[in-house]
RNA sequence: GGCGACGUGGCCGAGUGGUUAGGCAGCGGCCUGCAAAGCCGUGUACACGGGUUCGAUUCCCGUCGUCGCCUCCA
């Protein structure tokens, strides 16, 4: 069984499942007003590749993660361009969706929106209320943090330290009793979107949908709950304590992926230091940027840049390689139906189930290239048969494609190779390399294999 | 101010109380008509100062530096 490491408890320890055999994990998506950035990013591919693998290890998993449709934010972008808050969640969605398609991030096996779940949280809220751990003020509806037990243990500290930290917290003109008590509903202005509740026509808080609609789709004591490290507090903090204040019992284990950082700092909105994915993907490969997030643990900060990128590329392209020697010799290719290698599976599983040690078990996937390409130099197909049918259950349970790329070769190439296959037997190598160099020109890698010169995009 | 993380060879980036990370780049070799790809070989790296230990990059203390959370944020 997997190990991974738990934000509350601060430590790595085995997933204790509610049911075993079936995995329910929560992870928090995007609020949509604007394109994805690479933060975004690796927080998609890092929970994308836990959710493959915890597949791939024979585990039945439900993965849920919310589209958050009504926010300030969206209301101020639809502000700003003079249209509809609803249109513009519509959109960034669908752009959302679309990234994730190019990253290769499985869609959800369910995906809330905040917009479908208001009658849901309007009767949470409700409940809270009614328990006294809400109360209405001229603004809105707040949730009392003093008599959630526990709050702080996401953030490690204590409610009093919170508050006197150094944060400007707004605590004037909101009425709130505790500066860290947040709204669960926000009564809405003028032209503001808004739904009708008892306490008046508003619109949900952040916090609550994910309570809502992960107790829902997942129910109560649900497995994993996930996201960016900067969701732990106040996000899921606040999660946690609506959940508790209602007696729910919430997600048993808590994890969190570290951060995207430009020059050593937080990729962030705010700072507006980010890339978008689109920008990313558009100059590079982008499996490229799922290897170099496999390349580092999931925790650990990482930088992404155009060295890094490139680094990835090339890395990338000794997978490719492989890839393509392996089609090249007949029973290798996808479909072959040779046992893999069970220690070099085993391998790579104690790497993965050791809180998700991607770059380890990336190890073990290239020990497994170097290993194949060997034996294939000493046409031992045999020998690597199981290593490559190891290696492609490797990458298929951390969702990296390889490819043999069989592009189509146009005429006149096809042409070039033929005459400077012809020009090597009459050993007329001037001519050779001139049409090497041709190729070459016209964007091709050109290799001589003892079938001839082969060709491919460069 | 509180809580926490990190500082690894040219670069990215793991990990470990004593025996290989891995990727990229470089160098030498094999292969090749020459290349490319592949293979083989190649780097006395673990911020600094103490301490514990037979032995520390790995544990402890301190110093310096960088960063994160405490406020919307993946």
């Amino acid at each position: 069984m997997i190990s991974l490491h738990d934000t509350v408890t601060r430590t790595t320890a085995p997933l204790e499942l509610r049911d075993p055999g079936r995995v329910s994990m929560y992870v928090c998506g995007p609020t949509v007003y604007g394109p994805a950035h690479l933060g975004h990013a690796r927080m998609a591919l890092v929970f994308d590749v836990l959710r493959r693998y915890l597949q791939w290890s024979g585990l039945q998993v439900t993965f849920v993660s919310n589209i958050t449709d009504i926010d300030d934010k969206i209301i101020a972008r639809a502000a700003e361009e003079g249209r509809d808050a609803a249109e513009v969640a519509v959109d960034w969605e669908a752009a959302w969706y679309a990234t994730m398609q190019t990253l290769g991030v499985q869609r959800p096996d369910s995906d809330p929106h905040a917009t479908a779940y208001v009658d849901a949280m309007v009767e949470l809220i409700g409940d809270l209320v009614e328990k006294d751990s809400a109360y209405v003020t001229s603004d809105g509806v707040y949730l009392s943090v003093d008599g959630v037990a526990d709050y702080g243990l996401l953030a490690h500290q204590s409610l009093d330290d919170l508050v006197a930290g150094g944060g400007e917290r707004e605590i004037v003109g909101a009425e709130k009793r505790n500066p860290a008590d947040f709204a669960l509903w926000k009564f809405a202005k003028a032209g503001e979107p808004s739904w009708p509740s008892p306490w008046g026509e508003g619109r949900p808080g952040w916090h609550t949908e994910c309570v809502v609609m992960s107790l829902d789709l997942l129910g109560d004591g649900f497995d994993l709950h996930g996201g960016g490290v900067d969701l732990a507090f106040p996000h899921h903090e606040n999660e946690r304590a609506q959940a508790v204040a209602c007696g729910r019992e919430f997600a048993r284990h808590w994890v969190h992926n570290g951060f995207v950082e430009v020059g050593g700092e937080k990729m962030s909105k705010s700072l507006g230091n980010f890339t978008t994915v689109d920008e990313l993907t558009a100059a590079h490969d982008p499996r490229a940027l799922r290897l170099l997030i496999l390349q580092a643990h999931y925790r650990s900060p990482v930088e992404v840049t155009p060295t890094s990128m490139a680094n990835a590329e090339a890395a990338l392209e000794r997978l490719d390689t492989l890839a393509r020697r392996a089609e090249a010799v007949g029973e290798l290719g996808p479909e072959a139906a040779c046992e893999p290698d069970p220690e070099r599976l085993e391998a790579f599983r104690t790497r993965m189930d050791d809180d998700l040690d991607t770059p380890g078990a990336m190890a073990v996937v290239f020990g497994c290239v170097t290993d194949a390409n060997r034996a294939l130099d000493a046409g031992d197909v045999e020998a690597a048969a199981p290593v490559v049918a190891a290696w492609r259950s490797m990458l298929e349970a951390v969702g990296l494609e390889v490819t043999a790329g069989t592009d189509e070769l146009p005429a006149d190439v096809l042409e070039k190779c033929a005459a400077r296959d012809r020009a090597r037997a009459e050993r007329d190598f001037g001519t050779a390399d001139a049409l090497r160099d041709e190729l070459v020109a016209q964007g091709w890698v050109v290799e001589d294999t003892p079938d001839g010169t082969t060709v491919r995009r460069a």
